[in-house]
DNA sequence: TAAATAGTGTCTCTTAGACAATATTAT
DNA sequence: ATAATATTGTCTAAGAGACACTATTTA
C-alpha cells in the first residue's frame, strides 16, 4: 500500500493527480493597520472577487522555491520572511479540479514594497485590511483566518513582529506593531521592560525626529537574536 | 500569473502535475520508550530500508482522510489524534517521480494497538524508538526529527500527550510519559501541582493497583479540558 | 506655554523551581 | 520489617501586571 511499496516499474502518470498550487499570504503593516495582498479574479469561478496570490508548482521547483518566486512576482520583493502555514486540500475547494495548496504567509515592510516594482498584473492587485476583508474566492478566507492565528500566535514567541517594520524604529513603533495585530493595547512599560530585557533589538545611537513630541531613539533588530528568544513566550 | 488567474476553459492535464501523497508519523508509548512505527520497503529505491506509512491522496478524498485512511489500513485504529505537521516538496526527494508528501502525526494509546487488527503489511511494520532509529528512505529522517520537536513543543502548551495513555491512568503514569517525551527528569510534586491546578484531568474514583507499592489514584482526561487549557504553558 | 510624544520605577501577586518526609501496599 | 510506590507542603526567586509622572521637542 502506498508510495512506499509501489512496484519499482510503476507509471506515476496511470494515477489521477490532483493539481498542486502554493498561496502566499503577503502581509504588510501599513497606516497602523495589518494589510493583505489580493488579486482581483478576472475570470470564473469567483469571477470579480478577491483571491490569495499563488500558482502552480512548477515540477522541478522546492515549495519554498515556488512561494517566493509567487511573492516576487506579484510584490517584487524577495529575501523577507516566508513561512508555510497549511496546506489545504478538501476535495471540491476549487469547483474546476482537485487542487491541493501549499499556504505561505510573508511578512513584509512597509518600506520595502515602496522599493518594489510592481508586479505584471499590479492593476489587479491591492491591498486589503485584515480585518475588513472583501468577500473572498474559494476558502481564501479560511486560509486568511489561519494566518492571522499563526501570525499571532508567533508574536507571543518570537521575534517574527520585527519582520513587518523597516531595519530601524522605535519603540513606540514596535508596541504599535503588536498592538495592531494582536488588537488590544498594552502598558508602554511593561512592553519595553519586556522587549529590552529579551535583549532582542539595540540602540542604533541615533533619534528620530519627526512632526511634534520629544524624539525617540531608534532600534535595530540584533541579527542573532532570533535563536535565543525563541525558548520563552513575550506575552503569556 | 498562477491557478487564480488560468483562463476557464483550460486543461489541468496540460501541467506536469506532482504526486501527492501522505505519510504518517505514528507514534506510541511502549515500555516508557516513544515508538513510531515503520515499514519495511521491499522495492526500489531505498529497498530493505524502513520508512513512514503512507500513500497516494484520493482524487476524491481530503487529505485528512487519506491520513486517517493510512493510519487505519497500517494499525486498525481509528478516531485518534491525528494533525497535520508539514508538506514536504524538495524536488528529488523521491527519486523516481516529483511526490510531494503532506505528513501528519497520529498519537495512539498503546492500549488500542493491542485490540487492533494488524495491518495487512503488518509483517513489514514494526515499532521502533524514536530515539533509536534505523537508517530511512528518502527524507524521512527529517520528517521524523519534525515530528519529534513539534511533538515536544506542543506537550509544553497543550493536553496532548494525553492522547497517548489509556483512558485511565495515574500521576506517575503521566509524569513518566512527560519525561519519555521531553527526555528529562520532572520533579514529581512540582509535575503534580501544575498537571492539578490545570484542572484538566480528574479523579475517577478508584484506584489501581499491581505489583508492590501504595495503590495509585486512577485519573481520567477531562474532554471539555482541551480548550481551557491552550492558553498557557505548561512547561515553559 | 501648550500640545504631543518619549521615557522611566515600584509594588503586588502569581508562578516556577528547589527541596524531604509520610502513607500505603506487597513480600 | 523492608522494599516499593504514592502522596503531600513550604520557601524563595523571578516574572507579570497594574499604575502616573517627568522629559523633550514643535508650533
Amino acid at each position: 500500500m502506498g508510495v512506499l511499496d509501489i512496484p519499482q516499474n510503476y507509471d506515476a502518470s496511470r494515477y489521477d493527480r490532483p493539481s498542486v498550487t502554493v498561496d502566499v499570504v503577503v502581509l504588510s503593516l501599513v497606516d497602523d493597520d495589518l494589510k493583505v495582498l489580493l488579486i482581483r479574479r478576472k475570470g470564473a469561478p469567483y469571477a470579480g472577487m478577491w483571491a490569495i496570490p499563488g500558482g502552480f508548482v512548477q515540477i522541478d521547483e522546492s515549495l519554498e522555491a515556488a512561494a517566493a518566486r509567487e511573492l516576487a512576482e506579484e510584490t517584487g520583493v524577495t529575501d523577507v520572511y516566508i513561512e508555510q502555514l497549511y496546506t489545504f486540500g478538501d476535495p471540491g475547494r476549487d469547483p474546476r479540479t482537485r487542487v491541493i495548496t501549499v499556504a505561505y504567509f510573508a511578512l513584509v515592510p512597509a518600506d520595502a514594497l515602496q522599493v518594489a516594482r510592481p508586479g505584471d498584473d499590479a492593476a489587479a492587485a491591492q491591498w486589503f485590511s485584515m480585518f475588513d476583508l472583501p468577500p473572498l474566492a474559494f476558502d481564501h478566507h479560511e486560509i486568511l483566518t489561519y494566518a492571522l492565528t499563526r501570525l499571532r500566535y508567533k508574536l507571543e514567541y518570537t521575534m517574527v513582529g520585527f519582520q513587518l517594520l523597516p531595519d530601524e524604529f522605535t519603540l513606540s513603533e514596535l508596541q504599535r506593531a503588536y498592538e495592531t495585530i494582536l488588537g488590544e493595547a498594552l502598558d508602554k512599560r511593561n512592553f519595553r521592560r519586556k522587549i529590552l530585557s529579551a535583549a532582542i533589538i539595540e540602540e542604533t545611537g541615533h533619534k528620530r525626529q519627526e512632526g511634534e513630541g520629544r524624539p525617540a531613539m531608534l532600534y535595530r533588530y540584533r541579527e542573532n537574536a532570533v535563536a535565543e528568544v525563541k525558548t520563552r513566550r513575550l506575552f503569556p
